[in-house]
DNA sequence: TTGAGATTGTTCGGGTACGAATAATATACA
DNA sequence: TGTATATTATTCGTACCCGAACAATCTCAA
């Protein structure tokens, strides 16, 4: 499951280190099985469809992201990513290693940085990208159809709630 | 919502890039807002309640699947962490260095080595977990509660796919 | 009992990952 | 025309993160 130990193992290993104390179990299910299923997910991506390229989960995101919106701001691209600044300058440095994507200043302010593909990143994209979304597919099959939507969206909201606060 | 683009936006753009093609974009959503959530979940929960700590979310996955198993093989503390053995010999470093966390190598197998927290790591998870399973709460109150028990058995779904597969 | 094969934890190399500090550039107001 | 303030991408330091290679240890059949 996800582990060696079920979950009800769990629980009452828990209960038993913290009688004493009222703990939400369906709370820490969901937010356990959420990491869990996050990194499981992208683990299998990697190894599955990326690794042939030599990319990783968030090496293959950026250049999506860049893709799409091109020429972009390095700035657009974190926020979109879902990483910070820092992380990024060291992504695009391996991009641009990998003859996938290039940087440019920007014409009309200094301090901005365009990110647009190379031919070699858009061959590239076009062959990966439904790779890609076949295995999305295949993955997301174990979710019944009727649920899926509703699972974005609870997922959606998850992430509205932290940006928030 | 998701970045300072809206979904719909991106779907026009993806469309407009790979018009030809047949692509899921239920699927699509499902996986990155799965992995968008589970990074704005990790990041808050690491900035509201652990880095008063001075532990990283993977650190204290690790504390807590130790807390509640020890002593524990450190084999076992990798599975239910989720992370691969070589991450858990670095962290698992860091916790020895904060003396949270102590090695010994197992007596009747000479290969493997069990984990226990110290009387200082015990002591902190006594007051670190309660604290954190209130910000859990917090974060789950934004799935309707008719809804949370197939949101974790969905999620559950992926991970037991991916372990197979 | 010995040696092939399996299992375990660590090391190694390369690539994320973040917050804080920094340098370069732009803006606004005096 | 400056000069304080804000915005941007990068650098720095530290910690994660994985697969592959490795050395130590165990197992079990010949």
């Amino acid at each position: 499951m996800t582990g060696s130990h079920t979950l009800v193992e769990t629980e009452a290993r828990v209960s038993h280190r913290l009688s004493h104390m009222t703990l939400d179990f369906e709370a820490m299910a969901v937010t356990h099985n959420l990491f869990r299923a996050a990194s499981a997910v992208r683990n299998h991506l990697e190894r599955n469809v990326l690794s042939e390229s030599g990319l990783s989960w968030t090496a293959f995101v950026v250049l999506w992201v860049t893709w799409i919106w091109e020429p972009v701001e390095t700035r657009v691209v974190a926020l979109e990513s879902g990483i910070s600044k820092a992380t990024l300058t060291g992504v695009l440095s391996t991009l641009e290693k990998l003859e996938f994507a290039m940087r440019a200043r920007s014409p009309e302010d200094g301090r901005r940085v365009l990110v647009t593909l190379t031919d070699k990143g858009r061959t590239l994209m076009e062959d990966l990208f439904p790779a890609f979304n076949l295995q999305e597919v295949d993955l997301v099959s174990q979710v019944p159809p009727e649920n899926r939507s509703d699972f974005a969206t609870m997922l959606r909201q998850l992430i509205s709630y932290t940006e928030q606060a």
